[in-house]
RNA sequence: CGGAGCGUAGCGCAGCCUGGUAGCGCACCUGCUUCGGGAGCAGGGGGUCGGAGGUUCGAAUCCUCUCGCUCCGACCA
């Protein structure tokens, strides 16, 4: 992509609503626009992003064995009456009426739709298990929105819902999605602990919420040093392999680590000991729910048995804040000139600064970089604009790719260019070829 | 919803207290110079001062109402 023909609108100044580096380098670098309170336009490159967490999202669900499928925003009050949620859910559900004063509602979940999808279908147990999930807009009308897409009133959302004939078939599917939310936050170079958790208004007993540490985030937290260091990398892990999956998880849940909801001091200090104590900050990017017939039941959502009864499906419901995960990776990814993504998330894998527009020399070799790396199946953002140096480096800082080739007259005289890494700000000088292979090795192996 | 603030050009702000026909920086347009970390000079365009009502000879400025946004709190993925 050229930067000329492309659609990006920074900012230069700090805009005065915007408290945290997120939601500041968010509107400063042009990924979102606020059109109303918590509720914001994707421009571009936030688009790019969002896209590309989504699609992270859909290939570990599918992986997982996860069907994907789409559910309307709109909803009818009708099924949350069903459930008794209409009434228990509060003001944070928008609720408005049709021309023909039918009660409708934006949802904010989609337990009962789900459920209701389900039960239309399914009527044996030959059927199960299943889980479907969906990425879909939420909204829920919190009273103060802020931090930007952090804390938005509109959210987009991946929310799956999983059916089993047991108990010990839904924990299977709980314990599928605790693994794959694992390889979902560290394929985007997050650090995303699983902690016990409150189950809040959805219900249930057995539940976690993963949260990414970080200075800004809203929840205290109280963990081992040692969860953080835990990694899944490249294991391979069969889905199926209830010992296996199952196995993970104890991994991950042993050691001590729970938010302020849960938090219980006397077993911190007995089971942590004191050097590996921490006290932080959180920020909430997913959360995964068993919680047993609660719907099923309410909503006659049955299936019948080998020897013939009818019984409740077991479910649970596992969320990831897709939208918000673009503020939790800036909080924990930026600095003092803006945003430094990690390569699975960067909305282009490289930028091509051109020190020198309208040079031949200059102009023909970014072309050429620009052409090899399109080729080799990359997206690069070449900066073709006639600026300034100086204006052109410190765009590319802010929108915070993680690899910058610079060209200029200078280097070229000499046959080199400069590959420069953001996160390091280290640069060293080697051929544009050499520089493309590069590139291209480093996103070889994501 | 309780408390506190803010709405003046695309963005950041001054002007308001003490009414007199709207200003600064950035951005934008033109020209010249410059050109490896957000250039310099010169010229230029752009605002019914959030909206409605009122007071006044005269309102961005004073009064009333209203809408929007931000911050602190309770609430939340």
């Amino acid at each position: 992509m050229r930067l000329s023909r492309y659609f990006l609108p920074v900012l230069k100044e700090n805009p005065s609503e915007a408290q945290i580096a997120s939601h500041r380098l968010m509107l400063r670098a042009g990924m979102i626009k606020q059109e109303s309170a918590g509720i914001y336009a994707w421009l571009p490159l936030g688009y790019k992003v969002l896209r590309r967490l989504a699609q992270i999202v859909h290939e570990e669900q599918e992986r997982a064995g996860h069907i994907p499928l789409l559910m309307p925003t709109l909803q009818s009050a009708d099924l949350w009456r069903e459930s008794g949620r209409y009434d228990a859910y509060g003001p944070e559900m928008l609720r408005f009426k049709d021309r023909h004063d039918r009660e409708m509602l934006y949802g904010p979940t989609n337990e009962e739709m789900i459920t209701d999808i389900f039960r239309t279908y399914v009527s044996s147990y030959k059927d199960l298990p299943v889980t479907l999930y969906q990425i879909q807009w939420k909204f829920r009308d919190e009273i103060r929105p802020r931090f930007g897409v952090m804390r938005g009133r509109e959210f987009y959302m991946k929310d799956g819902y999983n059916f089993d004939l047991t108990r010990e078939d839904a924990l299977h599917a709980y314990n599928r999605h605790m693994v794959s939310y694992l390889r979902t936050y560290e394929r985007m170079g997050l650090t995303a602990i699983p902690m016990r958790a409150d189950s809040g208004p959805i219900g249930g007993d057995n539940t976690h919420e993963f949260l990414v540490l970080a200075q800004t985030g809203e929840s205290e937290v109280f963990y081992d040093a040692r969860v953080p260091e835990l990694k899944l990398g490249e294991r391979a892990v069969d889905y199926d392999d209830r010992e296996q999956v199952a196995g993970i998880c104890k991994e991950f849940t042993t050691l001590y680590a729970r938010t302020d909801e849960t938090h219980d001091v006397k077993v911190f200090e007995d089971q942590v000991p004191e050097e590996h104590r921490r006290v932080g900050r959180g920020i909430e990017v997913g959360q995964i729910f068993y919680f047993g017939t609660k719907y099923s039941e309410a909503m006659g959502a049955v299936v019948t048995t080998p020897d013939g009864r009818k019984v409740p499906v077991e479910m649970g419901s596992h969320g990831i804040g897709v939208s918000r995960l673009i503020g939790a990776l800036i909080e924990a990814n930026h600095d003092e000139k803006g945003i430094i993504w990690p390569e699975g998330v960067t909305p282009f894998h490289v930028g091509i600064v051109n020190l020198k527009q309208g040079d031949s020399a200059t102009d023909a070799a970014c072309d050429s970089i620009h052409a090899a790396l399109v080729a080799a199946g990359l997206d690069p953002l070449y900066d073709d604009r006639d600026e300034r140096a100086g204006s052109k480096f410190a765009t590319m800082d802010l929108i915070g790719l993680p690899w910058r080739i610079t060209v200029g007259p200078r280097g070229l005289a000499n046959n080199v260019v400069e590959l420069t890494s953001r996160r390091t700000g280290k640069s060293e000088e080697m051929s544009a070829a050499a520089a493309v292979a590069r590139i291209k090795e480093i996103y070889a192996a994501l």
